[in-house]
DNA sequence: CGTACGCTTGAAGCTCATCAAAATCTGTGG
DNA sequence: CCACAGATTTTGATGAGCTTCAAGCGTACG
């Protein structure tokens, strides 16, 4: 029977870059086929995270560069007035600490939503890697671009709508993203709680769970709980918006 | 007498880096000097701008990465079904077109609020350089890692915050900018009309002109048209929330 | 099997958007 | 220098949508 509870990927701990299952959705891919063998060689594939394990701290100085294999990684920051704010959810193939690279010190938080596993890339090796490779340095310039475009994008659309176009952003995302690792893109668990989704989306927990509530009785979508099934993609796209196609691919 | 009016800054068009009065607010301060020359040779400083004049297009290809020298420059995308959304507004010092390094082409626009000043730097031979230097490469990670986080951080902070509280955020963060640029940080004039301030913090013209109203009877600060004094700083530190004061610093 | 936590649902209040109209500013030509 | 037209800004009234506060429900886990 397909789970569709756990977001596993394979990858097992002792493989290479080459063997991965993630390649074609990880960095290394764009990386050339000379230097990945390098990369390769620099890369630690940590053991298991349990659920709720931090993968860094804010406030820690940029030790390595860490891209998910398996499982849901949450980045958040602490507002100095104490407040949490979700930054993302992270799923296999993706990157995390970018942000990190100008000061070399994390401004927030990442935590594993469910067992997961991790590649680190030592920054030091990594830094070393770009003083040789030009073409490395301009994949890291594109990609660091790449996500600011992006960002901002979705921040300033994302803001802008109405709780029901948000949450539909936000499942839509969510799924093309799952889609894309392989799982069944209309019928997949959420790693994150409804006080995690409110949060990211800047909306509260009764906002999130009666928006859910409503799509449920329009027949858009089925919640149980964490479990979620697609009802009706076409309709979803309608509320998020069909102009903001692109924000609802493979990024975030 | 002192004109508030226009937001000048020297920088006559055909000086060189080294006597220009920006130098320390431009990232050309952060160049190695020998490389500053290389920068110096291949900047073009550009005729002056009117009022309204495009310094680049959306979809256009990266030909050139500006720098304000003189005036504000506003940036903005247009939203798939025509909505512009203001991204920022840009004082001399500031460098525009970064988000467009990773496509090499402008995912957005930038216009002159007024009549302004710029430099360019041609993107071939700026690649050039970055291939020769791997200190430039480290600086532009570096300045791209920053926006981000710090873009991050702003559009996640002023989302969640009442219509006052971005206002006063926007009013100070201006005053900083302005302040750091040798103005008045108590007394200058806004570029940009209430349209824009409005789009940018994703309010309503009506609820920036009414709350910059009741600030204005509340004594905090007071408005003539463009003109605005900050009457009572602190007052609108503590209603941006102290918390962010970094935010509120030279950036944005 | 029961307790605790997360989720859902309900009712009231508040902020901001919307619609509408008056006031003010800007620039132009007489 | 003044008068006028168009644009921008201010102000007012109303309503929608979200938050807040407050219970209830369900599910997971000891």
């Amino acid at each position: 029977m397909n789970d569709p509870i756990s977001i596993k990927q394979s990858g097992s701990p002792q493989t290479s870059c080459r063997d991965c299952s993630l390649l074609d959705l990880c960095f290394a891919h764009s990386v050339a086929e000379s230097r990945r063998d390098e990369l390769d060689s620099i890369i630690n594939r940590k053991r298991p995270l349990d659920k709720d394990q931090h993968l860094f701290h804010a406030g820690q100085n940029l030790k390595t560069i860490c891209v998910v294999r398996s499982g849901t990684v949450k980045t958040y920051q602490i507002s100095p007035d104490g407040d949490e704010m979700v930054t993302g959810f992270h799923l296999p193939g993706e990157m995390i600490g970018l942000d990190a690279i100008g000061s070399e010190r994390h401004p927030g938080f990442a935590v594993a939503l469910e067992d997961s596993h991790y590649c680190e890339i030592p920054f030091r090796d990594f830094k070393n890697m770009l003083d040789k490779s030009q073409q490395l340095n301009h994949l890291m310039l594109q990609l660091l671009s790449a996500d600011m475009a992006e960002m901002r994008e979705l921040l300033m659309v994302i803001n802008r709508m109405e709780a029901r176009a948000r949450v539909a952003v936000f499942i839509l995302n969510l799924s093309r993203r799952l889609g894309r690792r392989g799982h069944d893109a209309n019928r997949f668990r959420l790693a994150m709680d409804r006080r995690d989704i409110a949060n990211y989306l800047g909306l509260t927990i009764e906002t999130v769970s009666r928006t859910l509530s409503t799509m449920q009785k329009d027949e858009l979508i089925s919640v149980h709980g964490k479990r979620l099934s697609l009802e009706n993609p076409e309709a979803l796209l309608e509320i998020a918006g069909p102009e903001h196609q692109d924000l609802l691919l493979d990024t975030g």
